[in-house]
DNA sequence: TTGTAAGCGTTATCAT
DNA sequence: ATGATAACGCTTACAA
């Protein structure tokens, strides 16, 4: 059952090849009558315009690919989903690349994304430095790009991300307000620069309140929870334990939490704990987890509309956009003991 | 900046395109000498195939399509990530579509795969039935189909799922040797047959020990959390309350989790619990969840082999096949209370 | 073994 | 406004 061509259509329609394509692109006008009849032969047909053939003609598809370090995270999924349902509505459909954070596999997917010919690639860089030389040459293919929860040294793109910055400003003045003066801070590595932004707004929370930064406070660890979950044990284990954590994500929550456990500390009552992004269990756990959300989905369809825009040819200077968090508060901070 | 094409490969290595096309596809021996001078000039030209003409002359593309009712449900994304490991091996990309669990978009997003000349798709399907038949177009078009985590009515293709009967079942029989004789399950919607196959151990389990079924411990819910959560009221709030609960997914484990604060009832001592799906917080979970765990990304890697088994043209009888599951122990099933 | 040439189904450039 | 027709870059009979 071979699908009818263009060709057959026009047969059908008596017309030429040339004007069923106008009909069905809208570029020129065409006359009311020949319209009609095309339209019902399509529809008789059940014709369907052959992709393939499109994307050679012009060089190009209706392709959007994302690059994420890790989709088995959360928070990409979360974002995936969003760029997905942008995407859609504009016909466009995304491929989903998963590094890793593996450079190699990251230079990898790009390379073939490259001869892929995808109209625009959303790219969670590995490598702030590294990744921005390959995406270079992305762009000078004609391929739009938008940078997202990451930044990209040097190189003109759209970006998006959450306001990292006050997000957690925000919940570790939170934090003092409920007395806490001891407030640890599980970070994440600073190539990245969420982690950055992250470490640098709790600094400025403290600072707000005139509380100095304590070194011994600070673990920074690779975001992956083994790796929390070692760092949460030296913090706690220390003479001066901290009163309240703050953890950088979810995956550090989930390793500091067995951190906790292991050291039988209960929450609120010996520990307060914030976790930047909300988890989907984090309202069902033992005490209901108080976190900093980021409008995750929101993230990725902004991507997918900035993306939209340059493909379609948009020229403005390229911009970071930054989108609020919020405090969210439930059940596992209260007083510091004692 | 142009990207080199065949022809001028040919001209530059003195030959005919159709000698360069045999070279770069291995289809058909090509004289040693003839062979180097190509790939010479492949290499210095840095010549790469493009695609799109490939795929229009071979009208087919190098994807493969992954339908998913819930893309932000761990479980699925576990599976893609197996599935995008087997298929970027062997050079394949993915197209991860999300239905929301919705019918129309379900099937919208088929009928677009179709237009898009995917090798093939992999259907969690929405609806065994109403799906069936979609899948039976699509089958007809040539595209293969795999079947994952669902049973599509009558149509002949390739199916993965996890042992989810004998899983249950090992888990309940597990919980009765604890001690336990009021089981309750929170179970899914008896129209996927996962669902119905987690009932179906559950009840087995219970017999092999001489229990009987008491319909009043069995709540039947969407999957989601919301109704999780109500189910599990009611169940606790009765008068003769299980003393264990066996949580049929995820999301009703965190729905459960929620009424049990709810009620202020501690795990295990006033209530045991195993869930079928190990998530990534159940290890931190305050006590740590005993589980059942599915070879999620297994199943993806699984279902991907077969896949390309398929498109290279095998004509075995389609089959169904199911990975064995786990029960790891952890800390949320005790002795019965009193 | 190698080359010639005919498409694959569109879009876009010409004339008309 | 419409119709011929030439590409797009590749694969694959068919001929040599």
């Amino acid at each position: 059952m071979k699908s009818p061509t263009m060709k057959e259509v026009a047969q059908h329609a008596g017309v030429s090849v040339a004007t069923v394509s106008r009909v069905l692109n809208g570029s020129t006008a065409v006359d009311g009558e020949l319209h009609q009849r095309v339209m019902s032969v399509v529809e008789e047909l059940r014709y369907r315009p052959n992709r393939l053939a499109r994307n050679l003609r012009t060089n190009s598809t209706k392709t959007i690919a994302i690059v994420v370090p890790d989709i088995e995270n959360p928070f990409f999924v979360s974002v995936v989903r969003g760029l997905e349902d942008a995407a859609f509505r504009a016909g466009y459909t995304v491929l989903v690349c998963n590094t890793d954070d593996d450079l190699e596999r990251e230079s990898s997917y790009l390379q073939v994304l490259g001869d892929e010919f995808v109209a625009g690639i959303v790219v969670c860089a590995t490598d702030e430095r590294y990744s921005a030389s390959q995406v270079r040459k992305i762009l000078e293919k004609g391929v739009a790009v938008v940078s997202l929860d990451r930044r990209l040294e040097d190189v003109p793109v759209d970006g998006v991300l959450s306001d990292n910055f006050g997000g957690t400003r925000n919940a570790v003045s939170y934090l003092v307000e409920q007395g806490h003066r001891r407030i640890g801070l599980i970070a994440g590595p600073a190539k990245y620069a969420p982690a950055r932004e992250r470490r640098a707004g709790y600094e400025q929370g403290l600072a707000d309140h005139g509380l100095a930064v304590d070194p011994d406070l600070i673990k920074v660890t690779n975001f992956k929870s083994s790796e929390a979950e070692t760092a949460t044990k030296e913090l706690l284990d220390s003479v001066r334990r901290p009163t309240a954590l703050f953890l950088s994500s979810g995956n550090v929550a989930i390793g500091s939490l067995r951190a906790i456990h292991h050291l039988g500390l209960d929450i609120p009552s010996d520990l307060s704990l914030i976790v930047f992004d909300d988890l989907d269990w984090a309202p069902a756990y033992n005490p209901p987890l108080t976190v900093v959300a980021q409008n995750t989905r929101q993230l990725g369809g902004l991507a997918g509309d900035l993306m939209l825009r340059r493909i379609r040819g948009s020229s403005e200077p390229p911009h970071e956009r930054h989108l609020p968090t919020q405090l969210i508060v439930r059940g596992s901070v209260g007083l510091p003991p004692q």
